[in-house]
DNA sequence: ACATTATAAC
């Protein structure tokens, strides 16, 4: 090209006329090398600065041309409204030009368009227009569609030739319909036609994609014998092919016997790249410099990933800086390298300034490099920084891909939980409808899946105000994460816009809607049920109805409802066994509950650790603890190991019973057993040891805390205190209170009430009104003075507590309490029993202690035979094999539909703490009336 | 004016 110009140069010096063929030649020139930016320049300056040249339909053609072969036929539409302005009329060949670009920028229907319009001009399409309309229809993979055309072109008479051909192998190799492409070569060669080396570089480049190295080989032997030269295109994909089969080594002996170009090298260069082999790209990048070659920009881009690679990034960052000075613009691969290498690196402030250089180019179009930055800025936890990259993407109108919004939700929800979701979500109204549209759709099955109701709730309503369409699956999980949690008041209008979008056509929403109507009308359920499912009921409902039954209070019915399935011979699996144990045990049922344990048996389905967990707290309600140490002796003998659970039900009722070193005993057989004792296992030691008077060691246990990373609760405070208090030393007891307190740690309600009694006692009423007054400020005692009071339908508690408290009435507060307390200890109602076991215990002790939630948490494939004979004498079990270990065992996250351990929501204390003032303000008046009443509005808002 | 090979993708 540099002879061209000088030449044309020269012209223009002498006053040589440039007419439209010179300018067209040099621009075509520019086009055949790849030069559209230096080409346009000449162009440009040729009008301006030639007096007297017009551009005519040559030169125009080669710029369409020139653009098109490097995709940038979106700037050609300027160029032909100019065109049409001056009235000039495209010729064949310029419409083969434009045409050609379409199918380079993969926009076949557009290039078909202008074919068509061409024909509507009356302009007569040539072989080499239909070449060039077959050959994009075979990049795009639609070698099929081609042979309707080539009849065409046949009857229009323009014969199809070599190039046509080719065309047509590449497109079914690109299918992998190598018989047919061999196919059309062994016709063409059959007519005499010399195939050359292009169709066969096309078909050996498949071999070797294909990973058939011998038969690329042979047939490179095979063209070799026939007298047809092999050029380095066709070395290059021999080269490529051991490259890409990990023989670096073989393929770098190919290429020291022929002449290599900026294919040879860079496919080799990432060949070691791959291997990770920093000496063999040493080797290459020597080769490179000492060849000669220039570069282009593939080449400076595997060469700037190979030097990261030799930890050169400083010989990378220059060469990238050197790449306009030769000639060449960084495209986006190249930023995509440089960045990546610096955020592995850590470097992420030059990868953003990188960025920033990046961005400003409006010409990229792609996203992979926002997609690359924000990924590696998400796992590296900035994803401030990494929303301000999203933020770019927004502004160009590109398109993320899912990847990318997904990634950003995640680091969101890593960093700011469920409210990071939601600020996002809100950050990113900008998208496009439809892209909005699914990022929300995204955010609400992702805050589902973790149990973020509200969260999902949210994001569900803002999609759903926006107008956008509900998939389906997003419902669904919305459906199914509100159910799990228990969440009722939420699923009946979302069932009801989900089946009136939807309908009831997939079996899982028939399920899901089953499941909870199950929880409202067994009977109705199930007969819709077995209606929407042909007379067959599926697990999941009549797992439904009986938790729904025993949810009610209504045990016994659940047994019969299982009995009566039993019988019938519905579906019965490991859960429905595992709730109603579970219930009779707390019934006190457990004869009824064993009996149980050995019809489930006759079901194929054995008990698990879960079950005896149930079997055992019953036993030990019930004092049937011989029964109880043998049922655990068994369990120790089989290989069904104990959960902490199995550890806790015991080392608890042997504390309550006084058996303290037991207890102790088998706390340290837990932790022989690799079992960590948690907070709620010493509590029960601790509380032991002080309701027993043996305040010291409870304390010695205490002690063992700070080595172990635990931390006292609420629970454990209590204990101590009213262990204090019981031996009379009120003093320890307000000294211990305070050394917490001062760290922002407040007992539950019984240790607030033992140091109350204690100082009343002692004639501190100041004190004592004091502590009284504290107590009152801690939501965890509020909240369960109130749900105590709601249940039992006695005036509001809290309003005349405290307004009692003010007023110095500490004999009536004494009162009210400890009838409050005798009715949370007397209350034998296994509903209330359970609200005040889950008030009593603080929220978010170690969850895995509570056996409610571990039973669904633990409920473990498992399968053991357990006989009530370890029960009645004989301690013999026989452990059988899991030979069944049905998919309904367990109970996976996604397909429960129990929800035992949330119990009562968190309304309540939201509600709370908007009232309150009201209340407090009311009460301190004299206002006990109205501060009653506005106490039980608080409590209908909330329920 | 039409046909062949190499690089990036959390």
């Amino acid at each position: 090209m540099d002879g061209a110009l000088k030449v044309f140069d020269i012209m223009t010096a002498r006053g040589c006329q440039v007419d439209d063929r010179v300018c067209s030649v040099i621009v075509s020139g520019f086009s055949k090398a790849r030069k559209s930016e230096a080409g346009l320049d000449f162009y440009d300056r040729v009008r301006k600065d030639v007096s007297g040249f017009e551009p005519g339909l040559m030169t125009l053609t080669m710029v369409v041309n020139l653009l098109g072969r490097e995709g940038r036929t979106g700037e050609v539409p300027e160029l032909t409204t100019e065109m049409e302005r001056k009235g000039m009329m495209g010729d064949e060949v310029f419409y083969g030009s434009l045409v050609h670009g379409y199918m380079r920028s993969g926009m076949l229907m557009e290039g078909l368009r202008e074919h068509g319009l061409m024909l509507e001009k009356g302009i007569a399409a040539d072989v080499v227009n239909y070449t060039t309309v077959i050959d994009g229809m075979c990049r795009e993979g639609s070698v099929e569609k081609v042979m309707g055309f080539l009849d065409e072109m046949e009857r229009m008479g323009a014969k199809p030739n070599l190039i046509t051909y080719t065309s047509l192998v590449g497109g079914f190799c690109k299918r992998n319909r190598l018989e047919d492409a061999f196919s059309i070569v062994r016709k063409l060669e059959q007519t005499g036609v010399v195939v050359d080396e292009y169709v066969y570089s096309i078909l050996i480049d498949r071999l070797c994609k294909n990973g058939d190295l011998d038969k690329a080989f042979s047939l490179l032997g095979e063209i070799e014998s026939k007298g047809i030269k092999v050029g380095i295109v066709t070395y290059n994909a021999v080269i490529n092919g051991l490259c890409k089969a990990g023989d670096t080594a073989k393929a770098v002996e190919i290429s020291e016997a022929v002449t290599g170009d900026n294919f040879t090298y860079s496919t080799l260069l990432h060949g070691y790249i791959m291997e990770e082999d920093m000496t063999g790209v040493m080797a290459i990048k020597g080769r490179l410099e000492t060849s000669g070659i220039a570069f282009d920009v593939v080449t400076c881009n595997v060469l700037i990933k190979a030097l990261f690679m030799i930890k050169k990034a400083d010989d990378a960052c220059s060469l990238f800086h050197r790449m306009r000075g030769m000639g060449l613009s960084p495209n986006t691969v190249t930023y995509h390298t440089i960045i990546d290498a610096m955020c592995k690196l850590g470097e992420f402030d030059r990868a953003v300034e990188l960025f920033d250089e990046y961005k400003k180019d409006t010409s990229f179009s792609s996203t992979v490099v926002h997609s690359g930055l924000i990924g590696a800025l998400c796992n590296a936890g900035k994803v401030i920084m990494a929303e301000q990259i999203f933020c770019d993407l927004i502004h160009k109108k590109l398109r993320p891909d899912s990847c990318t919004y997904r990634k950003l939700i995640h680091a969101n929800f890593k960093e700011g939980g469920e409210q990071g979701v939601l600020n996002f979500i809100g950050k990113v109204g900008e998208l496009d409808m439809d892209l909005f549209s699914s990022v929300c759709s995204y955010a609400s099955s992702f805050l589902s899946t973790r149990d973020c109701c509200q969260a999902a709730l949210a994001v569900y309503k803002i999609i759903r105000t926006q107008f956008f369409a509900v998939s389906s699956k997003t419902f669904y999980k919305l459906l199914k994460s509100l159910l799990r949690n228990g969440n009722e008041q939420a699923i009946q209008p979302l069932l009801g816009e989900f089946i009136k979008i939807h309908g009831l056509h997939e079996p899982r929403t028939v399920n899901m809607l089953s499941c909870h109507l199950s929880k409202k009308n067994v009977g109705e359920a199930i007969r819709f049920s077995s209606y929407m499912n042909n007379g067959s009921v599926p697990v999941s409902v009549l797992r439904g109805a009986i938790y729904a039954l025993k949810k009610e209070g209504e045990i016994l019915d659940a047994y019969s409802f299982l009995k009566e399935a039993e019988k019938s011979g519905f579906p019965v699996d490991l859960a429905m066994y595992s709730i109603v144990v579970e219930g009779l045990c707390r019934g006190g049922n457990v004869e009824k509950a064993l009996d149980l344990c050995e019809s489930m048996k006759k079901e194929g389905i054995h008990p698990n650790i879960i079950i005896h967990n149930s079997v055992l707290s019953g036993l030990c309600q019930h004092g049937c603890f011989t029964e109880a140490f043998r049922l655990f002796h068994y369990l120790e003998r089989s290989n069904i190991l104990p959960t902490i659970i199995t550890y806790a039900i015991l080392i608890g009722a042997l504390c309550r019973e006084g058996f303290l070193d037991d207890a102790y005993h088998f706390f340290q057989k837990m932790s022989n057993n690799g079992i960590r004792p948690t907070t709620h296992i010493y509590n029960l030691l601790i509380s032991g040891y002080c309701n027993y008077g043996l305040t010291e060691k409870a304390l010695e246990l205490l002690s063992h805390f700070e080595d172990l990373f635990l931390l006292p609760d609420a629970f454990t405070l209590g204990a101590v205190i009213s262990g204090h208090c019981l031996k009379g030393d009120t003093e320890a007891a307000l000294g211990f209170f305070n050394e917490y307190h001062c760290k922002d740690m407040v007992p539950d309600f019984v240790g607030f009430m033992s140091l109350v009694k204690g100082l009343y006692a002692k004639g501190r009423m100041e004190e004592s009104r004091g502590i009284l007054r504290e107590m009152f400020q801690c939501k965890q005692v509020v909240e369960l003075i109130n749900s105590i009071g709601h249940e039992v339908q006695t005036e509001s508690l809290v309003g005349l507590l405290s307004s009692a408290c003010e007023d110095g009435r500490i004999d009536e507060v004494m009162t009210i309490l400890s009838e409050v307390r005798l009715m949370s200890v007397s209350s034998s109602d296994s509903n209330s029993c359970n609200t005040l076991t889950h008030l009593k215990r603080p929220p978010r002790i170690d969850d895995t202690c509570d056996p409610r939630t571990d039973s669904e948490q633990v409920l473990s494939s498992v399968t053991f035979d357990v006989s009530s004979n370890c029960l009645h004498g004989s301690s013999e079990g026989t452990l059988q094999p899991m030979t069944e270990r049905a998919d309904n065992l367990c109970i996976s996250s996604d397909d429960t539909d129990i929800d035992i351990g949330n119990l009562l929501g968190k309304s309540f204390y939201d509600e709370f703490d908007t009232y309150y003032p009201a209340i407090a303000s009311l009460c301190s008046k004299g206002e006990l009336l109205k501060a009653n009443k506005a106490i039980e509005a608080m409590i209908q808002n909330s329920g």
